[in-house]
DNA sequence: GTCTATACTTCGATAGAC
DNA sequence: GTCTATCGAAGTATAGAC
């Protein structure tokens, strides 16, 4: 049975090389070429490393996506600071290189089960996030509903929009695509010109964002 | 090398059950579950006749990703014809079944390259299907873009939207989903129930559409 | 026209050497 | 604490039998 083997330090460098190299795999062949022998020759170390790091191969993944989502999840946070949150939201998911490995990582949860929840938590706590920056931003600035969706729903189509944007860049469909981000660009940009609530001339600092 | 080795014919029996097959363990299990044996298994044969029907594994994904897009985009061009395309636009592309599939090809062509431009180039004819329908709802009715988005940037929207969602779905992320779900639908449910401007009075044939 | 026997390649994993 | 020798299982593919 599964006996007391080894198993490298997290602080190893070796170990880093494969994460680094798992990641490019996936990124330009996708989950599935990340096998131990593959893995091992792209960052230049023997297969049975592959093993001695990571006692299956489940735990590169979910190593792998800890590392991408806490950095993510971190770096959405410093938008919660920003002038232009909107924006910085907007580019975040926009994001060519990163919505391509989130794609990969919502594929591989299709073939690797276990991967799942890790996922689905990543993308509550994501919208959460993003849910909690439209609704600081609207108190900001006073922006009430009206007949808009709500904030929840603003949150949802946003991401929706600039995440099929990067899928669809990525396969080379773009029908409607610059359309859509000019749309957008352009609603963001006037709301975030209103002055913020809190007394500060938002606007004054702003560079022009005209796409 | 490649010798003229023998190949099943199209119209045979365990061809047809070898796709299905395919198909199946692409939903449940992610295409690269997809595997000679797995899939013989699945089918109830023997290994070897995968590659009697096919010569090479690319082929089989091939084969059905060409079933599936004709399928798709049959079913697509009926909406043309309908009284409520965009009701009909929004189901067909909100349908998880269908979208679990399409994901998977997506995430496919990352992998085997030869599957991205079949994939490309169906998603562009469907995007260029969808953008005639919507023009040519908006003329039937009338419709006039006012501050509203393009038609091909209301294409994209409206897919990108019901994509997401199903994608979103079959994770368990749910925020704003519902209220999107809901604005979308009375959006849609709005611009259907104008009257038609070639005469006949559409809202009588059609059943309340209230969610 | 349909299927099987078989070869060869790659994969994941572990026990044990340094 | 780090790495290697090695194994059994699973993968793709082809030549040849029915």
């Amino acid at each position: 049975m599964a006996t007391d083997r080894r198993l490298g330090t997290e602080g190893a460098e070796n170990r880093a090389a494969l994460l680094d190299a798992a990641e490019r795999i996936m990124r330009e062949e996708g989950y599935a070429a990340v096998t131990s022998r593959h893995l091992a020759e792209t960052a230049k170390l023997k297969p049975q490393l592959v093993h001695y790091y990571f006692r299956k191969m489940d735990d590169i993944f979910i190593a792998l996506f800890r590392r991408f989502s806490d950095r993510y999840l971190e770096n959405q946070l410093d938008i919660l600071l920003s002038d232009t949150p909107l924006t910085d939201l907007w580019d975040n998911t926009s994001d060519t290189e990163n919505a391509t490995l989130m794609f990969e990582f919502m594929a591989l949860s299709n073939h690797r089960k276990n991967m799942r929840s890790e996922i689905a938590r990543f993308g509550k706590q994501f919208r959460t996030t993003q849910i909690k920056i439209i609704e600081k931003f609207f108190k900001d600035r006073d922006i009430s509903g009206k007949d808009w969706p709500s904030i929840a729903s603003l949150s949802f189509m946003m991401e929706a929009l600039s995440r099929t944007m990067a899928f669809d860049k990525a396969l080379g469909v773009t029908q409607g695509d610059a359309d859509t981000r000019e749309f957008v660009k352009r609603l963001i940009n006037d709301l975030e010109i209103l002055p913020s609530a809190k007394g500060a001339d938002a606007t004054a600092s702003r560079r022009n964002r005209a796409s």
